[in-house]
DNA sequence: CTGAAAGCGCTTACAG
DNA sequence: CTGAAAGCGCTTACAG
C-alpha cells in the first residue's frame, strides 16, 4: 500500500487534518510544521489518493474528450493540445475514439461513471440524446471543439468565414474569375462568397460532393479554381479533376483546408488555409477548467492562415 | 446531487448493504427484493460512484496509455482498439500522447494520481525511469504494446520477423536478385535475411537512413528492390529514388511496412506489409485486463500480411 | 497554530 | 435473507 496521510501525521506526531491542510498549502499551518511534512511527503512520495480526495471534493480533476476519429483528421494534434493543457492543470484526459453512436453512448455513460468534471466534443450529438441528457442533467460543463453546437454550448472552432475569404480571395488575386465552390460548410462557402462579391465576380458553382465536378465542369468550362472543403477532400479532387485530363494547377486551381501533415508532401504540394490545430485544443481544454472553476466563458473563434504552395498558379488564358 | 445508495435505500425501506449487494448481483439477496431495488435504480439514473466505490476496492477501473505521437502514425488506430475494449469491460482510457521525456514523467505522474489498474505502452521508457520507478514500486501492471520491452513485461506486438520475410519474399518472387534493406527493426530486417538466404541470394545492402541510398544506388547499380521501415520512411525513399531520376516500380521495388490509410492513395500505391493494427490494440487492453485481475498472460505475436499494389513489380531486363 | 470529529459513498465482514 | 457498523483516505468546519 502506498503512503496515506494517516501514516504522514503518526510520523510526525500531528494530526491528519495538520497534514492535509499543509500539503493544500493552507496559511493557517506555521511555515516549519508545514515544510516538515512537505520534506517527509517528498521523501515517502506521497501521493493523494484521487479517491478520498475526489469522495471529498465532488471534484476528478478528470476531464472527457469525445472525438469521430482521430484518422487521417487533424483530431490527432487537437487531442494532443487539449492532453497536455490538461496535464499542465494535473488533468487526466479519458479519450473515447469512436464513431458508432450505441458506441459514443457507451464513452458518455464512462465519462459519467468516472464522474468526469467536463467534457469536451469534437462531434455533434445530436443523434445520440440518451446519454447527453445525463450529462446536461448532471450540469457536466461541456465546450465544443472544432464544431458548433445549437444548444448554447461554447466552443473554439477556426473562423471559417475568414478561412473561406481567404480561400477564395488568394484565387481571386492570382486572376481566377469563375469559382466552383465546395458548400458542406456554410461559414466557409459564405468567406467564398464574400470575397467573390467584393470583386463583383460571377457567382460561384456549388458543390457538395466531389463526384458532382467531371458535370460541372463541363457545363462551367470557365470555372478555373475550386476551393475545397479539406485537404482530404482535396486529393479526391484532385484525382477526379486528372481524370478528366485536366492539369493542376495550369487548368485547375485548387485550394484545400486543414494544412494536414500530408499536404505538403510532393506528389499534393496543396495550397491550404492551416487551422491551427493545436491550440485549438489548448483553448478547448483552457476553457473547460475556466467552466469547470464556475467561470463566465465566451466562445473563441480562432485564426486561419493562408499556405501557399503549388495547386494553385495564375489561370491559363484560353 | 446524484442519486446515492443510502437514497434508494431509504425510499425502499432497505438498509444500504442490501443496496448494494442486490446492485452488484450478490446472491444473497432475496429476488424479488433484488429486483425492486434494480428497478428502482434504473428509474432514478442510479451511477455508483467511483470515489465510493474506489476507495473501498483500490480499484479506478481507469487504464493509461502513452504514446509518442499519433500523427501519421498507425496508433491512433491501436488507441481505437485499447479505448473500445476498454469500454467494453466499463474501463476508461487515459491517455497521454506525447513525446518529451518531461511530458511523459508528467503523464505517468497523472496516471498514478488517478490511480490507474494498468499502464499500456506504445513507447519505450527507458529515457524517463524516475516515474516509471514508481509505477514498479506500485506494482501497476504495464503491457508493451506494439514495442518489445527488455525489462520483461508481457508485450503484442506484429511478428516482425514474419514482416520481414514476406517483404523480401514477394520481391524475391518477383525475381530481384539483389536487395537493399532497412535495418532500423532488427526482426524485420533478420525476417528479410531468412528469405535472401533461403534462396541464396547475395546479401542485402544495409541502410538506416534513406537519405544514404543515392550513394549505395550508386555503389551498387544491380540493387532492384527496397525493403522500408514504413511506409511513412517508403514516401521518402520514393522521393529519394525518383530524385535520382529512377522510376518506380520499373527500376526500384519498394515495399513498405505498416499499411497506413495513405498508402492506397493513386500517387503512392505502395506494396506493404500490413499489421493489424486495431487488433494489436484490442489485445494489449484484453492482457492489460487479465494482469489486472490476477491471470498469467504471455506476449503475443500478431500476423502480418502482404498487401500488393503498385511499388513493386519484376525487375527491367537491363 | 493544531487537533478531534464528522462525513463524502461505497463495500464487506459480522450478527442475527 | 437483511441490518448495523466499521472503514477506505481525504477535507473541512469547529473547538481550543
Amino acid at each position: 500500500m502506498s503512503v496515506t496521510i494517516k501514516e504522514l501525521a503518526r510520523r510526525l506526531n500531528v494530526s491528519p487534518a495538520t497534514v492535509s491542510l499543509a500539503l493544500n498549502g493552507d496559511c493557517r499551518v506555521a511555515g516549519e510544521t508545514s515544510a516538515k511534512i512537505k520534506a517527509l511527503a517528498d521523501e515517502l512520495d506521497y501521493v493523494p489518493n484521487n479517491f478520498g480526495r475526489g469522495l471529498q471534493s465532488r471534484k476528478s480533476r478528470l476531464a472527457g474528450y469525445l472525438a469521430g476519429s482521430v484518422t487521417g483528421s487533424f483530431f490527432d494534434l487537437i487531442m494532443q493540445g487539449i492532453g497536455e493543457t490538461a496535464a499542465a492543470a494535473d488533468y487526466g484526459l479519458l479519450t473515447g475514439i469512436t464513431r458508432a453512436s450505441e458506441k459514443i453512448d457507451a464513452q458518455v455513460k464512462i465519462f459519467i461513471e468516472k464522474n468526469v468534471d467536463g467534457i469536451i466534443l469534437s462531434s455533434t450529438y445530436s443523434a445520440h440524446i440518451e446519454q447527453f441528457e445525463k450529462v446536461e442533467r448532471r450540469k457536466i460543463p461541456m465546450v465544443f471543439c472544432s464544431t458548433q453546437d445549437s444548444g448554447g454550448h461554447p466552443f473554439v472552432i477556426t473562423d471559417n468565414f475568414k478561412g473561406g475569404r481567404l480561400a477564395a480571395g488568394h484565387l481571386i488575386s492570382l486572376g481566377h474569375r469563375q469559382l466552383a465552390c465546395c458548400c458542406i460548410e456554410k461559414d466557409r462557402l459564405a468567406g467564398n462568397l464574400d470575397a467573390v462579391h467584393q470583386h463583383n465576380l460571377p457567382e460561384p458553382v456549388l458543390f457538395f460532393d466531389e463526384n458532382d465536378l467531371p458535370a460541372i465542369l463541363k457545363a462551367s468550362p470557365s470555372i478555373t479554381g475550386i476551393t475545397a472543403y479539406s485537404d482530404t477532400q482535396a486529393i479526391k479532387i484532385k484525382h477526379v479533376v486528372e481524370s478528366l485530363g485536366l492539369r493542376i494547377p495550369e487548368d485547375i486551381s485548387i485550394v484545400g483546408f486543414d494544412d494536414m501533415w500530408f499536404s505538403e508532401l510532393q506528389e499534393l504540394r496543396f495550397t491550404t488555409i492551416a487551422q491551427p490545430k493545436k491550440e485549438i485544443g489548448q483553448a478547448a481544454m483552457q476553457m473547460l477548467l475556466e467552466l469547470i472553476n464556475g467561470k463566465n466563458i465566451t466562445s473563441r473563434f480562432m485564426e486561419p492562415e493562408l499556405v501557399v504552395r503549388k495547386s494553385t498558379a495564375p489561370p491559363l488564358i484560353r
